[in-house]
DNA sequence: TGGTAAACGAGACGGTACGTCCCGTCTTAGA
DNA sequence: TCTAAGACGGGACGTACCGTCTCGTTTACCA
């Protein structure tokens, strides 16, 4: 699944075959991806300063204006291709079983954020959000959001088994189990090795599991 | 008022009183000030892409000459600026009770991160810090590192005074206990309220006080 | 007369009236109009550098595809505008005298260089033929050809009238006519009154009538 | 000694030898003439529309902002190196005999406009000055005026002779003298031999020498 | 009377050059 | 010896047009 940004195959497609090269009545989603493949593999080899819309051009083969004509900014790009890229969706599993859910999925997002390419972007986002307040609201919107329904869900199920009250404040419980983890990421630097996630289950567990 | 890190007048001692623009006895500490003062209007003003070394130079009245011989790179007049202005060093009072100090103590760090013209200054340098490892080093030697030791302070404390096992893994204490409130302020945006700051020490007395 | 691109009416013609958009047998005298007066009024707006392609499409309702496909380049849409233009012929009159036939056609061919839009046309063509030879050839053989047979005609008249020696070499008498006027448009900017045009012809007959 | 445009030497002076860079105190002379040379070999190489502020800057060595630091434009770069280059200034020789002087002086102007780099130069930007009254101006100011007192010369100095009358319209003698050529030149893109030449010398002669 | 082919509007595409901003380096004159 | 000033080579910015290339529609002719 791609291209939220398409405005819906609709407009992308490419009816009967044959690659096109953009007209009225649709962009080229060869230039498109082009684009996005570039921004990424710069973002991975040289860093955030070593993505230019020039140099994204230059290595997707593309005119600088096409690029201008789809994205406002390089952080646009970027943003599209980190969205592209999150093709794992990062859903928990579900096991029956709270710890286990809540183990294998605090896991998996530390690895998304500080092993794959992916986080890397994020990172990167994340980064210029800082001082981009338009970004801050976009990446919230198209990912922070979504990502928290996501890690909302091992503990409503829980609550729905039972294994936890229904008083339960969800949104607090979330920012304990993953904030320590995005601290480290963008914080200290430290590394967020299992044993690190599986304490904070652990405790978790300890203060709420009947 | 500022310039307690001056480095105590060693270097930016001038003799005989009187303004001087510089000379072989030393470097001028009204440009040094000028430097600093405009880089921190900028970055309030116009944020992190409007603090430029021409910028700042035009500002503080000052040769860009004068900014290079004294700072590699922006980041570095930036990074100086808010040593500079951090004057409450966030270091944690002393009540004899755990939960006392820690309630005052996160209480002014969230304030710190999130109301103080400080506190802007740092979330923009931790996020050039997500794409400069450079950066991301001296933030963590000059400010996060000393941050952290006084976040440990009361626990310490607690530990001598028979509150905490001596057996706890401080350093995962302070990530559980300040995590939540970075996660907050770097990446969600949300406010950070006494509420919730006061529930995370609730939630940690629960597991580890006796 | 006009248009000889339009490969003669034959071709461009709309039979029975009714606006059509072109079609396999013939283009759309409509948009083919609509390109010359926007190239026109660009020009006489704008100057030379402000007729461009996408804005004479622009200024005309037509798209940019049109105006490729009929003609080569900008300067060929001006060239034809300026044929198109030059609709009064500078043919000169006969009165039976050559100095009357001089006079007035020298002082006819000064006011089209000089006051009318058609010499702004021409002064913009003649500039850029400096710098694109295609154009200096099509402009010689369009135009100043032409322009040259009629300028000859007083003298081969009164040559055959016997007001001028057979042995005339009526090139060199054109050249010395007319190229002083050129000169004053084209390189000195100076006016071009009745008074200089007069006194060219008084010298010329001079040295020359019987 | 060259560059009465460097404000005069004051500015661009290099003192103790040595090359230098440019600094407050004055621009760097060695930029100056890689530029002029630059455009100078462009023109003659590409022609007009191949002088590019790009490729001046590329090829001279030196950044573009260098060259808009300086020059408004290209045509103002081209203006700098055709003033630059006419280091042969048309100046009339005198031989105390009218005819001689006229002969040798119209036929050195003719090679000058048609044979030379320079002229090649001052053809585009008589062009160019068809669409830029602002170039018009400068070009009359800086070259033509100049070049017509030295036309006007040989005149004057034979009015002081006696050989011709004090009552001559000087000016309209000129532009009868070097209309037809710059007509050729201009318009028609005929040669301009000694033969053509010496025909006007002959002609005018015939009318106005005793 | 319906198929078909040319011309049309629209506009996306790969490019080139524009003129501007800021980078980090350098050279100077003055205090 | 440090400073203010500012010219320099460089790189990227975002914009304007270039000339080419599909698209889907309109329209007149001919089968």
């Amino acid at each position: 699944m791609r291209g939220h940004l398409t405005g819906g195959g609709a407009r992308g497609d490419v009816r009967g075959g044959g690659v096109h090269h953009g007209n009225r009545h649709g962009r080229s989603e060869q230039a498109r991806q082009a684009v996005l493949d570039a921004a990424d593999n710069l973002l991975v080899e040289r860093g955030f300063a070593g993505v230019t819309i020039e140099g994204i051009a230059a290595r997707a083969g593309v005119a600088k204006q096409t690029i201008y004509r789809w994205w406002p900014s390089k952080v646009d790009v970027l943003m599209d291709a980190f969205i592209e890229d999150m093709a794992q969706e990062l859903t928990p599993a579900e096991h029956g079983d709270l710890g286990a859910d809540l183990r294998v999925h605090l896991g998996k997002l530390a690895d998304f954020l500080t092993q794959s390419d992916s986080g890397a972007v994020f990172r990167a986002l994340a980064g210029q959000a800082q001082h981009d307040p338009d970004l801050a609201a976009r990446l919230r919107t198209d990912y922070l959001g979504r990502q928290r329904d996501r890690d909302r869900l091992p503990l409503l199920r829980a609550v729905e088994r039972g294994e936890l009250s229904p008083d339960l404040d969800v949104d607090a419980a979330v920012d304990q189990l993953v904030g320590p983890i995005y601290y480290r990421v963008l914080v200290t630097g430290d590394p967020v090795p299992p044993a690190f996630t599986d304490q904070l289950v652990h405790q978790f567990l300890t203060l709420h599991a009947h």
